[in-house]
DNA sequence: TGTACATCAGTGAACGCGCGTTCACTGATGTAC
DNA sequence: TGTACATCAGTGAACGCGCGTTCACTGATGTAC
C-alpha cells in the first residue's frame, strides 16, 4: 500500500482548500479543475482520482466549511445577547468582505449555488442551520418572535448585507450598508447590558 | 429604411425580456444565446445585431428592470411606514420567491452579478439603490437610525431572507425563513398606527 | 397604383476556443523476502 | 540491511462537446419613381 492513507487525505485537503478560495473568489463556472489542481500544485489528471466530477467538489467544500463552522462553534460558550451581537459584527464587516480567500460561502456563492445541483444547495443549507442555530442559542424571546425567528431574520440580515456589499463596486455604499446593517441587528438583539 | 426602428426596438425588447426570464432562473452561465433567441422567437445569428456580447445583454437585463422598477415606483405616493411595511411582504413573500419568470435580480443574480463585469455590477447598484430610495421615503428616524441607515439595512434583511430561501431545497425551511424576516423587518419599521 | 430597388433584420452553417473528462503511462513509496 | 515487486497517486496528451461569435446569404419591407 504505497503511499499512506493520510498522503491521500491531505492531497484532497489540499485540493478542497484551493477550491474553496477559488469559488468563493470566481463562482463555480468561472474556475477551471487545471486552476484548482495547480494552486494545490498538482496537474488536472490527478483530479479524478479524488473526485467524480466538479460539482462533487463543490458540494464537498461547502461541506468542509460547514463542518469546520460547526467545529468552531462547538468549542464556545453559550454568554447570550452579547456573544449574538459579537456575531453580527464579526460578520458584517469590512474585513470579512475583504477576506477573498476564506469568505462564508453562504455570501460568497447564494445565486451560484441556487443553479448548481441537489448536493450542494444542501450543503448550503446545513451551512445555514449552523449559523442559525448558533444565533438562536444566544437569544431570548423578544417583541413577539422566538428565538429561532430571530436567528432567522438575523441570518437574513447579516448574509443579505454582505451579500449586497460584495455584489456591488462601490467601496463607500458597501461601508454604508456593512454599518447600517449591523447597527440594526445589534439594535434587534436588544439593549446593551 | 426598411423594417421600421420601432420593429427593431421591439425585437430587441423581447430579447431582453426572454434573456431576463432565463437568467434569472438559471443565471449567466446556464443560459445560451441560442435559448435566449429561441424564446424570443429568434435564431442565434441575429443576437449581434442588437448587442456585442453576452456579457452586454446581461448588464442590459438588469438595466432594464431597474428602469420598470422606477418607473413604477415613481407613480407611488409616500405614505409612512404603512407603505414600507407593505413592500416588505409583497417582497418577503412566497409569491415573489415563486415568480421565477419576474424575480427581482438583487436576490436571483447576487453572486452571478458578482463574478461578472462593471457594467452588470454598476446596473445591480442600481436597482438597489431604487429599492433603497423607495425604502428611505418611507421611514422617519427610530433608534438611533436614520431612514437611509434602516433603508439600507431593511433592503439587507428583505434580498438576505429571499436570497436564502431561493438557494436552499427544503419549501418549509423557506417559509419559516420569509415569515421570520418579514415579521422581524415590520417590528423593526415601527409599531402598527 | 404598380414596380424596381436598396436596406438591413434575421438565418443558419461554420469556426475556434475553453474546459471537463478519459486514458495510457510514470515513478514514488511501502512491503515481502 | 538490501533488493524486487506491486500498488496507486500523479502526469500530461488527447478527446469531444458546448457555446460564443462570425459571416455570407436571404428575404421582408419601406421608398422612389
Amino acid at each position: 500500500m504505497p503511499y499512506t492513507a493520510e498522503h491521500k487525505q491531505e492531497t484532497r485537503k489540499r485540493i478542497v482548500e484551493s477550491a474553496h478560495q477559488l469559488f468563493n473568489r470566481r463562482g463555480f463556472a468561472g474556475v477551471s479543475i487545471d486552476e484548482i489542481m495547480a494552486r494545490a500544485g498538482l496537474t488536472r489528471g490527478g483530479f479524478y482520482n479524488h473526485f467524480t466530477a466538479k460539482e462533487d467538489l463543490y458540494a464537498e467544500t461547502l461541506l468542509a466549511y460547514s463542518q469546520r463552522r460547526a467545529d468552531d462553534n462547538a468549542g464556545l460558550p453559550e454568554c447570550g445577547p452579547e456573544t449574538a451581537r459579537h456575531m453580527v459584527n464579526r460578520y458584517v464587516s469590512r474585513v470579512h468582505l475583504d477576506d477573498l480567500d476564506d469568505n462564508c460561502p453562504l455570501m460568497a456563492l447564494p445565486s451560484d449555488v441556487a443553479h448548481a445541483g441537489g448536493a450542494a444547495r444542501a450543503a448550503y443549507e446545513a451551512v445555514l442551520e449552523t449559523m442559525v442555530s448558533f444565533f438562536e442559542m444566544n437569544l431570548e424571546a423578544r417583541d413577539g418572535l422566538s428565538p429561532r425567528e430571530q436567528a432567522l431574520a438575523l441570518s437574513a440580515t447579516c448574509v443579505g448585507a454582505m451579500v449586497l456589499a460584495r455584489t456591488i463596486d462601490n467601496s463607500e455604499l458597501e461601508d454604508e450598508i456593512c454599518k447600517a446593517a449591523a447597527a440594526f441587528a445589534c439594535n434587534a438583539i436588544g439593549p446593551e447590558s
